[in-house]
DNA sequence: GTCGATACGGACCGCCGGTCCGCTTCCCGT
DNA sequence: ACGGGAAGCGGACCGGCGGTCCGTATCGAC
């Protein structure tokens, strides 16, 4: 009864479907414009096997960034520091954004597509909530620091793939300016207040 | 030939188009199932007349916004402080947010509508870029600020209608709180780094 | 090899944004 | 006052998309 496992072409399908997804959101410019008939055709499956697998179009974007950056949120949970837990809060705080703002970079195409479903609010997944509840928990252990809970959606806002990408391809920002302003931009959120002697 | 008047049948069905499209996003909770149908039928209007005097979707929900902006707009322009001219830096920032979350706050179903519109992103927009000059002009004049075009963009990302959305209607923070929390980040955000005595 | 369960695929549907063009309404010159 | 041409109107129409459905092909346990 816990769960019977899938035929072996089922599983085939699912990976062939993920790779062709993920490379036509990489090749056009505009999520969009890659309709499901395009991943269905591209990944050679029909369209009925898209849907039964994962649902609607916003569950197979889900599940493709679901895979990519699973490494990334191992790493957080229990990986070595900097990312993993055991890392001064301050220090962790710079690194958590910094990933999250490169695999932004590295995967454009996915998280813009995954923030611009249109429909749903990108506030309203686990990805997201994850990633809140994170950031909120290491930020409530820095002294001095309230509000973490604003604080946290603040700090996750200026990482977010569309600004990202207007930075990218509109400011011509490089990679390197913007894990700079971002970390400038982080060191001032938490830098802490002159107390009293 | 500068330009011809319009006609004046073809002004008030205009306004009743803008007047249609208002009423309807806010009685609908999510934009998205606001038609142009829908709204060409609450004018008492054919959807030609829509797409005639507004292009496309895109085009009729930023005159909407752009209308209902007005009055801010011309506030910091050229108002009295704390939002117009010649109010110190600081103070003005503050105010500036303040009042550009308000009006998130007051014209949810509309901001929502303008930033959700799917296709376009809602940093290509005059709207966007016109706020981001004039924070970013008011952040440079900070003494010690460094970055202020970064931070302009990360403070009125704190901003976004679909963040602000989801505080108010998942987290279920008031207004205040809202308003509280963001004076707090931008706070944190423009103090002064410990310099020498 | 057999047979039930599982998954496949593409024709099909409803809906929506956007276009088109014959008809109506306005307004300016006389 | 009025006539004519330009400006505007409206709703039938179109193309394309997300999503469904069900007859058929495939898998794999025995």
């Amino acid at each position: 009864m816990p769960e019977r496992k899938p035929r072996a072409d089922a599983l085939r399908n699912r990976e062939a479907v993920l790779a062709a997804a993920d490379r036509l959101f990489a090749e056009c410019a505009r999520p969009e414009d890659v309709t499901m008939a395009d991943i269905a055709a591209a990944a050679g499956v029909g369209k009925g096997t898209l849907f039964r697998g994962f649902t609607d179009r916003t569950g197979l974007i889900l599940a493709l960034c679901e895979a990519r950056l699973d490494p990334l949120r191992r790493a957080v949970a229990d990986g070595p520091p900097p990312l993993g837990p055991g890392t001064p809060p301050v220090e962790r705080v710079h690194a958590l954004l910094d990933a999250l703002l490169c695999f932004k970079l590295d995967h454009r195409h996915l998280s813009l597509a995954l923030e611009g479903t249109g429909s749903d609010s990108p506030y309203r997944t686990d990805h997201y909530d994850w990633w809140h509840r994170t950031l909120r928990d290491v930020l409530a252990e820095i002294p001095g620091l309230t509000g973490a809970g604003f604080t946290a959606h603040a700090l996750l806002a200026a990482v977010r793939a569309d600004l990202v990408d207007h930075l990218v391809d509109r400011e011509h920002m490089t990679r390197e300016d913007l894990r700079a302003g971002l970390a400038a931009h982080v060191t001032r959120v938490l830098r802490e207040p002159d107390a009293g002697p």
